[in-house]
DNA sequence: AACAAGACCTGTAAGC
DNA sequence: TGCTTACAGGTCTTGT
């Protein structure tokens, strides 16, 4: 369940559990490919090295150390657990964190995934990392004059544009369709006939669903170690995602389920104009 | 350059 | 019950 407040939730369970720094005995791979061959080279590499600290950009997790930055995605099912003592294996256990304490386990059925890593603590200079937008929580990066200018000349839909990583990350389908909701904007909208006051609205309103969802995810960190956080979760708040033919708590019209770009699409048609 | 569609995978639920 | 199909939180690649 890996939008931006997932990741985050998930990157703050693992500080929980194993604190801001720990000590990386070795990488154990149980494949050599996720959706990404894995480098050959990153066993040896993170072998006995210290890790300084562990942070998330866009949905990837991060963990620094001396011998450069490990980086992994979790794709749409990545799931990160503490694999208990006499624990066996389960089914799509990939790879392995032997830490001083304790393993870390990433599961990942549909191994859309990936484990990375870039030498270098300037991670602009990481593949993967070089088209991303900025962050969404950043108000000196992510503004109304930077989405603007973005915006104009733009036709694709409103939702494509927002869930599109080089415009901002961590925005994923479920917080488009619900910031859309809050902003009352109808995801089909071409991007370019979005308002001023509307975008500005779009802005405040990623803020705040992805801000609430980091909280709501907050109270499921204790979860960490049976599940990487399936529980106590934010779906009890959803206002339209996932509630196809239910009654919008608005105006208590049936919500819809239309497919933009492949990707269903929840929305209020009386709300969301 | 911009955009749409296809591809990568497995698990689950719904439909017949 | 069993088989088939559609779909699922992402994003990279290919085609128009």
């Amino acid at each position: 369940m890996p939008e931006l407040p997932e990741v985050e939730t998930v990157k703050r369970g693992i500080i929980e559990l194993v604190g801001e720094k720990s000590y990386l005995k070795k990488v154990e791979l149980m494949r050599q490919d996720l959706r990404f061959p894995i480098p050959p080279d990153l066993v040896r590499r993170f072998k006995n090295v210290e890790i300084s600290n562990i942070t998330r950009r866009a949905k990837y997790l991060m963990f620094h150390t001396p011998k450069g930055v490990l980086i992994s995605h979790l794709g749409m099912t990545g799931t990160w657990r503490e694999k208990e003592k006499g624990e066996k294996l389960r089914t799509h256990d990939h790879v392995l964190m032997h830490l001083k304490e304790r393993i870390l386990v990433y599961n990942d059925p549909r191994r859309f995934g990936s484990f990375e890593y870039c030498e270098s603590e300037n991670l602009d200079s990481f593949v993967r990392f070089k088209h991303l937008g900025p962050e969404p929580l950043d108000e000196e990066e992510f503004n109304l004059e930077y989405l603007w200018q973005k915006s104009r000349k733009k036709e694709i839909p409103i939702k494509n544009f927002i869930m599109d990583q080089k415009v901002v990350v961590g925005v994923g389908n479920i917080y488009a369709a619900e910031a859309l909701f809050l902003s009352a904007i109808k995801p089909t909208r071409k991007t370019k006939s979005i308002t001023k006051k509307e975008m500005e609205s779009l802005i405040v309103n990623i803020r705040m669903v992805l801000e609430s969802a980091i909280e709501a995810g907050g109270s499921s960190i204790s979860d960490f170690k049976q599940a990487g956080g399936e529980s106590g979760y934010f779906q009890n708040h959803f206002n339209v995602y996932g509630r196809e033919a239910e009654d919008c708590f608005v105006c208590s019209a049936k919500i819809k389920n239309i497919s933009i770009g492949g990707r269903s699409s929840f929305y209020c048609s009386r709300c969301q104009l």
